[in-house]
DNA sequence: AACTACGGCAACCGCTCTGTA
DNA sequence: TTACAGAGCGGTTGCCGTAGT
């Protein structure tokens, strides 16, 4: 059963409001106030739906809306950690930036900050760190990362994931690193499951459970990115299931952030604050 | 000067949430 | 408890101005 229109759209005019228009709003409404927007149009002589008056009125008319640009040092910054705490979740940004509309902040999200965020490397879903494969180099030398845990670690969410180990093996430029790495792979697929959970409880990292498994295999068959887990310590318990990350067709690696700062237990020289934003 | 491509933004669409009878 | 209407929200579309050729 589907629902029914919010109002009788025959007759009703679409698009670009007019000045006559906005006029006819502004003084019906700061006689009345914003109430009904069902009742609005017809009071107030409008050929409009009252989704459109409300929307009209909300993101345009409202007299407290602070036109013009963001301020880079103030508001974008606002926004960039709001985002990363709250995600698209644009009318709770918008309610701490007084003078904002939810529509302008997500207009400028997505023709602004998103575009710059991805130009210095930042996820702008994730708010981690996007590094490129081909580069791998450049994650072990960032990060110290230890990546023969994150082989022991990975094989126990799917076997399809050993591909990504070669994978990797091959994009390094040390020999040496490349033994060590496939060597612990390979002890690692030898080792139980007991022993491969206890690598885990060593790295402060809990054993995959199912879901997270389910997911990954799930993701897998069809065809989607891989998933895999990352050596990372959330203070805040946050399961595992949040830990796993997509691993895009692009040939790129997001790293998860859900907190603006977290640390990787494996190496305990990786730390990130918030990743740096610059023009 | 004319055309095209692109970016920014206002507005719309459709879904979800909430209150009420 | 259920159905419905109204309001709110996030995603998407399309228009318009501007830069580039």
């Amino acid at each position: 059963m589907g629902r029914s229109p919010c109002c009788d759209k025959t007759g009703l005019k679409k698009g670009p409001w007019t000045q006559e228009e906005d006029l006819k709003l502004t003084k019906y409404i700061q006689i009345h106030g914003p109430g009904s927007w069902r009742t609005i149009p017809k009071n107030a002589g409008l050929q409009r739906c009252g989704k459109s008056c409300r929307l009209r009125w909300t993101n345009y008319l409202r007299p407290d809306i602070k036109r013009g640009r963001f301020s880079f040092e103030e508001e974008e910054e606002i926004i960039i950690q709001l985002h990363s705490v709250l995600g698209n979740k644009w009318s709770a940004i918008a309610a701490r930036l007084p003078g904002r509309t939810d529509n302008e902040i997500k207009n400028y999200w997505n023709t602004n900050i998103r575009k710059k965020l991805f130009h210095n490397g930042i996820d702008p879903v994730t708010h981690a760190p996007h590094l490129d494969l081909s580069d791998l180099s450049t994650i072990l030398n960032l990060a110290q990362f230890n990546l023969s845990n994150l082989l022991s670690l990975q094989t126990l969410v799917n076997p399809d994931v050993s591909k990504l180990v070669t994978l990797l093996a091959s994009s390094l430029s040390n020999q040496e690193n490349q033994e060590m790495l496939l060597n612990n792979h390979i002890n690692t697929m030898n080792q139980s499951p007991n022993q491969q959970t206890q690598n885990c409880n060593s790295m402060h990292l809990s054993p995959p459970s199912s879901q997270p498994l389910d997911k990954a295999n799930a993701v897998h068959e069809n065809d989607e990115p891989y998933f895999f887990y990352h050596l990372v310590n959330f203070s805040d318990q946050t399961s595992l299931e949040n830990v796993v990350t997509p691993f895009s067709n692009d040939n790129s690696v997001t790293l998860p952030n859900h907190s603006p700062q977290f640390t990787t237990q494996a190496s305990e020289n990786l730390s990130f604050s918030r990743p740096g934003f610059e023009v």
